[in-house]
DNA sequence: TTGTAAACAAGAATAATTATCAACTAAGAA
DNA sequence: TTCTTAGTTGATAATTATTCTTGTTTACAA
Protein backbone atom coordinates (compact mmCIF):
# COMPACT_ATOMS: atom_id res chain seq x y z
CA UNK A 1 0.00 0.00 0.00
CA UNK A 2 2.91 2.35 0.91
CA UNK A 3 4.76 1.36 -1.82
CA UNK A 4 1.81 2.20 -4.49
CA UNK A 5 1.98 5.80 -3.69
CA UNK A 6 5.76 6.48 -3.81
CA UNK A 7 6.32 6.13 0.07
CA UNK A 8 9.37 4.39 1.00
CA UNK A 9 8.44 1.52 3.69
CA UNK A 10 9.31 2.71 7.05
CA UNK A 11 8.86 0.66 10.18
CA UNK A 12 7.08 4.21 11.54
CA UNK A 13 5.01 3.88 8.93
CA UNK A 14 3.83 0.46 9.18
CA UNK A 15 3.12 0.75 12.88
CA UNK A 16 1.07 4.10 12.51
CA UNK A 17 -0.61 3.24 8.91
CA UNK A 18 -1.38 -0.27 10.92
CA UNK A 19 -3.39 1.71 13.17
CA UNK A 20 -4.85 4.39 11.29
CA UNK A 21 -6.12 1.56 8.48
CA UNK A 22 -7.45 -1.08 11.00
CA UNK A 23 -9.37 1.08 13.37
CA UNK A 24 -11.59 3.24 11.80
CA UNK A 25 -11.92 5.88 13.93
CA UNK A 26 -10.78 9.57 13.62
CA UNK A 27 -7.59 9.62 16.02
CA UNK A 28 -5.95 13.14 16.96
CA UNK A 29 -1.92 12.75 16.42
CA UNK A 30 -2.05 12.81 20.02
CA UNK A 31 -4.24 9.83 19.94
CA UNK A 32 -2.03 8.09 17.43
CA UNK A 33 0.92 8.83 19.63
CA UNK A 34 -0.21 7.44 22.66
CA UNK A 35 -1.89 4.84 21.28
CA UNK A 36 1.71 3.51 19.79
CA UNK A 37 3.95 4.34 22.00
CA UNK A 38 3.34 1.62 24.33
CA UNK A 39 5.24 -0.71 22.10
CA UNK A 40 7.64 1.87 19.94
CA UNK A 41 8.35 4.46 22.80
CA UNK A 42 11.37 5.86 20.64
CA UNK A 43 8.48 7.23 17.77
CA UNK A 44 8.00 10.86 18.54
CA UNK A 45 5.41 13.11 17.75
CA UNK A 46 6.84 14.69 15.40
CA UNK A 47 7.09 11.43 13.67
CA UNK A 48 3.74 10.95 13.82
CA UNK A 49 2.50 14.24 12.17
CA UNK A 50 4.77 13.85 9.64
CA UNK A 51 3.36 10.36 9.03
CA UNK A 52 -0.37 11.42 9.29
CA UNK A 53 0.81 14.61 6.71
CA UNK A 54 1.98 12.13 4.33
CA UNK A 55 -0.67 10.18 4.05
CA UNK A 56 -2.92 12.77 3.50
CA UNK A 57 -0.75 14.32 0.87
CA UNK A 58 -0.65 10.75 -0.66
CA UNK A 59 -4.50 10.68 -0.38
CA UNK A 60 -4.56 7.62 2.10
CA UNK A 61 -6.41 9.64 4.65
CA UNK A 62 -8.13 12.63 5.04
CA UNK A 63 -7.70 15.66 7.82
CA UNK A 64 -11.37 16.08 9.55
CA UNK A 65 -11.47 19.74 11.11
CA UNK A 66 -13.06 20.13 14.50
CA UNK A 67 -14.85 22.51 16.57
CA UNK A 68 -12.76 21.23 19.54
CA UNK A 69 -9.35 23.06 18.37
CA UNK A 70 -7.20 19.60 16.67
CA UNK A 71 -7.17 18.21 13.75
CA UNK A 72 -8.40 14.41 13.23
CA UNK A 73 -7.21 11.87 10.95
CA UNK A 74 -9.58 9.73 9.03
CA UNK A 75 -8.75 6.92 6.25
CA UNK A 76 -11.66 5.81 5.56
CA UNK A 77 -11.40 5.99 1.83
CA UNK A 78 -14.60 5.21 0.97
CA UNK A 79 -17.45 7.11 0.22
CA UNK A 80 -19.01 8.36 3.50
CA UNK A 81 -20.40 10.89 6.04
CA UNK A 82 -20.02 11.55 9.21
CA UNK A 83 -22.00 11.57 12.50
CA UNK A 84 -20.62 13.66 15.16
CA UNK A 85 -21.63 13.57 18.60
CA UNK A 86 -22.09 16.85 20.34
CA UNK A 87 -21.43 15.53 23.43
CA UNK A 88 -18.75 13.54 23.39
CA UNK A 89 -17.01 14.77 20.39
CA UNK A 90 -16.80 11.33 18.69
CA UNK A 91 -17.13 10.87 14.85
CA UNK A 92 -18.73 8.06 13.67
CA UNK A 93 -18.68 6.79 9.92
CA UNK A 94 -21.71 6.85 8.29
CA UNK A 95 -22.46 5.55 4.61
CA UNK A 96 -25.24 5.37 2.78
CA UNK A 97 -25.33 5.32 -1.16
CA UNK A 98 -29.26 6.11 -0.69
CA UNK A 99 -28.28 9.46 0.47
CA UNK A 100 -25.21 9.92 -1.28
CA UNK A 101 -26.89 9.50 -4.94
CA UNK A 102 -29.98 11.60 -3.37
CA UNK A 103 -27.68 14.64 -2.90
CA UNK A 104 -25.03 13.93 -5.45
CA UNK A 105 -27.82 14.38 -8.46
CA UNK A 106 -29.90 16.89 -6.85
CA UNK A 107 -26.74 19.15 -6.76
CA UNK A 108 -26.12 18.06 -10.31
CA UNK A 109 -29.26 19.58 -11.21
CA UNK A 110 -27.97 22.87 -9.64
CA UNK A 111 -25.52 25.62 -11.74
CA UNK A 112 -23.11 26.74 -9.17
CA UNK A 113 -21.72 29.56 -10.87
CA UNK A 114 -17.76 30.25 -10.48
CA UNK A 115 -17.58 27.27 -8.39
CA UNK A 116 -16.27 23.79 -9.50
CA UNK A 117 -18.24 21.10 -7.28
CA UNK A 118 -15.88 17.81 -5.88
CA UNK A 119 -17.44 16.37 -3.32
CA UNK A 120 -19.62 16.54 -0.79
CA UNK A 121 -19.73 15.91 3.38
CA UNK A 122 -22.63 15.33 5.01
CA UNK A 123 -21.92 15.73 8.85
CA UNK A 124 -25.16 15.13 11.18
CA UNK A 125 -25.02 16.29 14.79
CA UNK A 126 -27.10 14.80 17.48
CA UNK A 127 -25.58 12.57 20.25
CA UNK A 128 -25.22 9.14 21.31
CA UNK A 129 -27.35 8.01 23.87
CA UNK A 130 -25.56 4.78 25.39
CA UNK A 131 -22.25 5.49 25.08
CA UNK A 132 -20.97 1.98 25.29
CA UNK A 133 -23.72 0.49 22.79
CA UNK A 134 -23.23 0.81 18.92
CA UNK A 135 -24.70 3.20 16.44
CA UNK A 136 -26.74 1.24 14.28
CA UNK A 137 -28.12 2.53 10.89
CA UNK A 138 -31.07 0.73 10.01
CA UNK A 139 -33.32 1.94 6.59
CA UNK A 140 -36.84 1.07 7.10
CA UNK A 141 -37.72 1.47 3.05
CA UNK A 142 -37.03 -0.57 0.39
CA UNK B 1 -30.40 41.95 20.03
CA UNK B 2 -27.60 41.33 22.74
CA UNK B 3 -30.51 42.46 25.20
CA UNK B 4 -32.72 39.63 24.00
CA UNK B 5 -29.72 37.41 24.94
CA UNK B 6 -29.26 38.69 28.31
CA UNK B 7 -25.84 39.88 27.17
CA UNK B 8 -24.56 43.33 28.68
CA UNK B 9 -24.27 45.80 25.83
CA UNK B 10 -20.39 46.73 25.83
CA UNK B 11 -19.11 48.89 22.89
CA UNK B 12 -16.43 45.87 22.54
CA UNK B 13 -19.66 43.43 21.69
CA UNK B 14 -21.18 46.20 19.20
CA UNK B 15 -17.75 46.58 17.49
CA UNK B 16 -17.23 42.26 17.06
CA UNK B 17 -20.95 41.82 16.38
CA UNK B 18 -21.52 44.31 13.76
CA UNK B 19 -18.34 42.93 11.96
CA UNK B 20 -19.68 39.77 11.94
CA UNK B 21 -23.52 39.96 11.50
CA UNK B 22 -23.04 42.59 8.56
CA UNK B 23 -20.53 40.41 6.52
CA UNK B 24 -21.59 36.72 6.73
CA UNK B 25 -17.80 35.60 6.62
CA UNK B 26 -16.56 32.97 8.30
CA UNK B 27 -13.51 34.26 10.47
CA UNK B 28 -11.07 33.44 12.59
CA UNK B 29 -10.78 35.18 15.43
CA UNK B 30 -7.62 36.67 14.08
CA UNK B 31 -9.85 38.20 10.80
CA UNK B 32 -11.77 39.56 13.22
CA UNK B 33 -9.22 41.40 15.54
CA UNK B 34 -7.50 42.58 12.24
CA UNK B 35 -10.41 43.88 10.89
CA UNK B 36 -11.58 46.12 14.07
CA UNK B 37 -8.31 47.01 15.29
CA UNK B 38 -7.71 50.08 12.99
CA UNK B 39 -11.18 51.68 14.84
CA UNK B 40 -10.68 50.48 17.81
CA UNK B 41 -6.94 50.00 19.30
CA UNK B 42 -7.46 48.96 22.69
CA UNK B 43 -9.52 45.88 22.10
CA UNK B 44 -7.41 43.05 22.48
CA UNK B 45 -6.99 39.46 20.94
CA UNK B 46 -8.37 37.65 24.59
CA UNK B 47 -11.57 40.09 24.35
CA UNK B 48 -11.84 38.63 20.83
CA UNK B 49 -12.20 35.43 22.01
CA UNK B 50 -14.28 35.96 24.45
CA UNK B 51 -16.94 37.74 23.16
CA UNK B 52 -17.40 35.17 20.14
CA UNK B 53 -17.44 32.82 22.63
CA UNK B 54 -20.47 34.18 24.42
CA UNK B 55 -22.29 34.98 20.91
CA UNK B 56 -22.02 30.84 20.29
CA UNK B 57 -22.85 30.54 24.02
CA UNK B 58 -25.91 32.21 23.57
CA UNK B 59 -26.79 30.85 20.21
CA UNK B 60 -26.17 33.70 18.13
CA UNK B 61 -23.00 32.16 16.16
CA UNK B 62 -21.63 28.96 15.54
CA UNK B 63 -18.20 27.47 15.85
CA UNK B 64 -16.81 25.70 12.44
CA UNK B 65 -13.96 23.67 12.50
CA UNK B 66 -11.56 23.99 9.76
CA UNK B 67 -8.49 21.54 8.51
CA UNK B 68 -6.07 24.53 8.62
CA UNK B 69 -6.13 23.86 12.62
CA UNK B 70 -8.27 27.32 13.37
CA UNK B 71 -11.65 28.21 14.22
CA UNK B 72 -13.95 29.73 12.12
CA UNK B 73 -17.14 32.08 13.16
CA UNK B 74 -20.14 31.76 11.33
CA UNK B 75 -23.03 34.30 12.03
CA UNK B 76 -25.76 32.89 10.19
CA UNK B 77 -28.21 31.76 11.69
CA UNK B 78 -30.41 30.51 9.08
CA UNK B 79 -30.14 26.72 8.24
CA UNK B 80 -28.03 26.64 5.84
CA UNK B 81 -24.86 24.66 3.73
CA UNK B 82 -21.18 25.70 3.17
CA UNK B 83 -19.32 25.53 -0.40
CA UNK B 84 -15.97 25.12 0.77
CA UNK B 85 -13.20 26.07 -1.36
CA UNK B 86 -10.15 24.10 -1.45
CA UNK B 87 -8.17 26.41 -2.63
CA UNK B 88 -7.99 29.23 -0.54
CA UNK B 89 -10.02 27.90 2.40
CA UNK B 90 -12.98 30.30 2.11
CA UNK B 91 -16.28 29.27 2.92
CA UNK B 92 -19.38 30.32 1.45
CA UNK B 93 -22.45 30.06 3.06
CA UNK B 94 -25.11 28.17 0.41
CA UNK B 95 -28.63 27.74 1.43
CA UNK B 96 -31.14 25.23 -0.57
CA UNK B 97 -34.42 24.79 0.90
CA UNK B 98 -35.29 22.16 -1.70
CA UNK B 99 -31.48 20.03 -0.75
CA UNK B 100 -32.47 20.23 2.90
CA UNK B 101 -35.99 18.96 2.65
CA UNK B 102 -34.25 16.36 0.69
CA UNK B 103 -31.64 15.05 3.23
CA UNK B 104 -34.12 15.99 6.16
CA UNK B 105 -36.73 13.67 4.80
CA UNK B 106 -34.47 10.71 4.02
CA UNK B 107 -33.09 11.23 7.01
CA UNK B 108 -36.23 10.25 8.96
CA UNK B 109 -36.81 7.48 6.80
CA UNK B 110 -33.90 5.89 8.51
CA UNK B 111 -33.79 4.10 11.77
CA UNK B 112 -30.54 5.34 13.38
CA UNK B 113 -29.90 3.17 16.77
CA UNK B 114 -28.60 4.93 19.68
CA UNK B 115 -28.51 8.66 18.06
CA UNK B 116 -30.58 11.00 18.43
CA UNK B 117 -29.86 13.35 15.20
CA UNK B 118 -29.97 16.73 15.98
CA UNK B 119 -29.30 18.31 12.61
CA UNK B 120 -27.27 18.33 9.54
CA UNK B 121 -24.83 20.06 7.35
CA UNK B 122 -23.70 19.37 4.15
CA UNK B 123 -19.85 21.00 3.59
CA UNK B 124 -19.69 21.15 -0.85
CA UNK B 125 -15.81 20.80 -1.27
CA UNK B 126 -14.48 22.38 -4.86
CA UNK B 127 -12.89 25.29 -5.61
CA UNK B 128 -13.80 29.14 -6.74
CA UNK B 129 -12.81 29.17 -10.22
CA UNK B 130 -12.33 33.61 -10.66
CA UNK B 131 -11.71 34.50 -7.14
CA UNK B 132 -13.01 38.21 -8.02
CA UNK B 133 -15.94 36.80 -9.15
CA UNK B 134 -18.94 35.90 -7.03
CA UNK B 135 -20.38 32.18 -6.57
CA UNK B 136 -23.92 32.15 -7.52
CA UNK B 137 -26.29 29.30 -7.49
CA UNK B 138 -29.45 28.62 -9.94
CA UNK B 139 -31.59 25.66 -9.59
CA UNK B 140 -32.08 24.73 -13.49
CA UNK B 141 -35.28 22.29 -12.36
CA UNK B 142 -38.70 23.94 -10.87
C1' DT C 1 -25.83 58.14 41.99
C1' DT C 2 -23.93 54.12 43.58
C1' DG C 3 -22.82 49.11 44.52
C1' DT C 4 -21.69 45.03 42.41
C1' DA C 5 -21.22 41.43 39.29
C1' DA C 6 -19.67 41.05 34.88
C1' DA C 7 -16.49 42.42 31.28
C1' DC C 8 -12.09 44.25 29.87
C1' DA C 9 -6.80 44.77 28.58
C1' DA C 10 -2.40 43.07 28.92
C1' DG C 11 0.32 39.72 28.96
C1' DA C 12 1.60 35.04 30.82
C1' DA C 13 0.57 30.27 30.18
C1' DT C 14 -0.83 26.25 27.69
C1' DA C 15 -1.84 23.32 23.77
C1' DA C 16 -1.42 22.00 19.01
C1' DT C 17 1.41 21.97 15.25
C1' DT C 18 5.49 22.93 12.42
C1' DA C 19 10.41 23.79 11.62
C1' DT C 20 15.31 22.72 12.21
C1' DC C 21 19.02 19.77 11.84
C1' DA C 22 22.21 16.08 12.74
C1' DA C 23 22.04 11.13 12.56
C1' DC C 24 20.03 7.22 10.39
C1' DT C 25 18.00 4.07 6.88
C1' DA C 26 15.46 2.28 2.63
C1' DA C 27 16.22 1.04 -1.73
C1' DG C 28 18.31 1.30 -6.18
C1' DA C 29 23.01 1.05 -8.54
C1' DA C 30 27.39 -0.93 -8.89
C1' DT D 1 26.84 -7.49 -0.85
C1' DT D 2 28.29 -2.89 -0.46
C1' DC D 3 27.90 1.91 -1.78
C1' DT D 4 25.37 6.02 -2.44
C1' DT D 5 21.99 9.20 -1.74
C1' DA D 6 17.73 11.16 -1.06
C1' DG D 7 14.26 10.72 2.08
C1' DT D 8 13.07 9.84 7.03
C1' DT D 9 13.50 10.15 11.90
C1' DG D 10 14.05 11.92 16.84
C1' DA D 11 15.06 15.63 19.83
C1' DT D 12 13.96 19.86 20.62
C1' DA D 13 13.21 24.72 19.43
C1' DA D 14 9.89 27.71 17.37
C1' DT D 15 5.45 29.09 16.03
C1' DT D 16 0.59 29.56 16.15
C1' DA D 17 -3.96 29.29 18.22
C1' DT D 18 -6.34 29.65 22.31
C1' DT D 19 -7.13 30.08 27.29
C1' DC D 20 -6.00 31.78 31.85
C1' DT D 21 -4.78 35.33 35.39
C1' DT D 22 -5.02 39.62 37.47
C1' DG D 23 -5.86 44.23 38.37
C1' DT D 24 -8.99 47.70 36.43
C1' DT D 25 -13.10 49.36 34.36
C1' DT D 26 -17.96 49.36 33.14
C1' DA D 27 -23.04 48.27 32.60
C1' DC D 28 -26.99 48.59 34.75
C1' DA D 29 -30.28 47.59 38.61
C1' DA D 30 -31.65 49.60 42.82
Amino acid sequence: MLREHDLKVTHQRLVIGQYLFENKKHPTAEDVYERIRPNNPSISMATVYKTLDCFVKAGLAQKVGTTEGKTRYDANLDRHDHLYCEESNQIIDFSNEQLHHLVDDYLRTLNIQNFEVSDFQIQINGKVLEKNKPVIVKNSIK
